[in-house]
DNA sequence: GAGTGGTCTAGACCACCCA
DNA sequence: GGGTGGTCTAGACCACTCA
């Protein structure tokens, strides 16, 4: 019975593939069906099946539809939520997150004040075009020489005063639509453009902090002199498929930058 | 059935007082079975009842202990093995983690090298003694005015190499017997020591990352000449009990921080 | 009141570790 | 082979949301 049901959940979907991260030890056959399930969804989530914001047939639903018991899909949807994902309303169901300034999925790490009063920016846009990604961008983003990338620059200011100076790099093709995006002007958000204007999911970033000294341009914008001290932030941003899709550096001179408590 | 096993369990444990973190709303009665569960299971962790390194009864036994079912044990772990306390294997039992640096549970941010290599050094107390607590220990530490704490300075070399300048301040009172630890010379993981000579297991960390200037003091043991833009990494450290027990500050020139891919 | 997710149980079978 | 955790099921009842 149970190798019944569990042929029957494969069979149900033929292009059933293990993910990336599931360790090339498990035969497909043996793979725990609320993995199986857990992909599943994922794939229906990162393909748009259902959208963020969204929200997904009920569980005793995707259960029938799978074949599989209702313990079984709450257990698939368990660790989509703990990714940030998916998010569950008791008594209204169970939604595809949508990137918000109010439920970030970046919830680690995070610029402050000195005295640890929280950062709240709003953004304005110095530049936005396309150019030949150099080295570093590259070499964050994976690209091959000779690509392409969208550049913005950008300021951060609160009450007016620019705190921060970015430069975002994205890969020109998924990112094309971006340019001429009206919205993004002051948009702090960004990461919800990414996802309604070009498709593209955040789903984890690695953050790097060193020092660095205010190159003039820097320096300009931020009104502090040239060759002060910075934090400076780099992050790359993965997406849902596993791909590197923004290549972002912030510089600050009075800010800091702060963990979660854990 | 249903009330009462759950008066029962209640009755088991007459200490049982909902977590800090449980929502007022939820009156006692009615805090739901596993995590009731999960709070008995931490305190037996935090008093010793089951130490580090040691394994917890079977999930059959604690079933019948607490008069639950397995599948609420279950959960009740589930949630302690996120937390990175407890680890389960499978065929062998469920441990209470310990300290070390293979299983670290600060998994999130770490000192690499600027090309991204992992940075891998020795520790070497320069001295430690007892003063005053400053302001800024009392307001870390959560200590009054004329306060005592243990200061630690140590360098981390890789190579013989200083790359990291460290004060740590800890509350005199839980770490006395730090001082003349002899362990402690070169020890990396020092919240080994903490947990095993002072019963104290460090449960989360809040770190905040900031530019500084090196000190005379600083720039000497680093090498550096006085006044070198310095990367500043500041961490709280809380224990189990949620009380802060240590303050520590960490200088570099040359390392970089950096935050694992989410 | 219908439908959703939340909690809890009981029991089956499997996979792993170790004596 | 005995004990442990891992997976999966089926069903009960509760708590919440919304019409």
């Amino acid at each position: 019975m149970s190798n019944r049901s569990r042929a029957a959940a494969e069979s149900r979907d033929p292009s059933a593939v293990p993910s990336p991260a599931a360790p090339a030890t498990a035969p497909l056959a043996s793979r725990p069906l609320y993995l199986q399930a857990r992909d599943l969804l994922l794939r229906r989530i990162v393909d748009g099946t259902w959208k963020p914001g969204g929200y997904l047939p009920s569980e005793p639903q995707l259960a029938l539809d799978l074949g599989v018991s209702i313990g079984t899909i709450r257990k698939a949807m368990e660790d989509l939520v703990g990714q940030g994902l998916l998010e569950r309303q008791h008594g209204r169901g169970t939604q595809v997150v949508p990137h918000s300034s109010d439920r970030s999925r970046f919830r680690f790490l995070r610029f402050v004040h000195g005295d640890g009063r929280p950062f709240r920016p709003v953004a304005h846009v110095l530049s936005a075009g396309t150019a030949r990604a150099d080295a570093q961008d590259r070499g964050a983003l994976g690209l091959g020489p000779g690509a392409k990338v969208l550049v913005l620059l950008r300021t951060r200011s609160e009450d007016g005063v620019p705190m921060i100076y970015e430069r975002i790099a994205l890969p020109a093709e998924p990112f094309a639509a971006l340019r001429a995006e009206p919205g993004a002007e002051m948009l702090e958000e960004i990461y919800v453009l990414y996802q309604a204007r070009c498709g593209q999911t955040v789903a984890r970033a690695r953050d790097t902090i060193a020092t660095d000294r205010a190159a003039p341009a820097i320096a300009q914008a931020l009104g502090c002199p040239p060759g002060t001290p910075l934090l400076l932030v780099s992050r790359v941003a993965v997406s849902l498929a596993g791909a590197p899709i923004e290549y972002r550096q912030s510089w600050t001179a009075a800010l800091h930058y702060r963990s979660d408590l854990d």
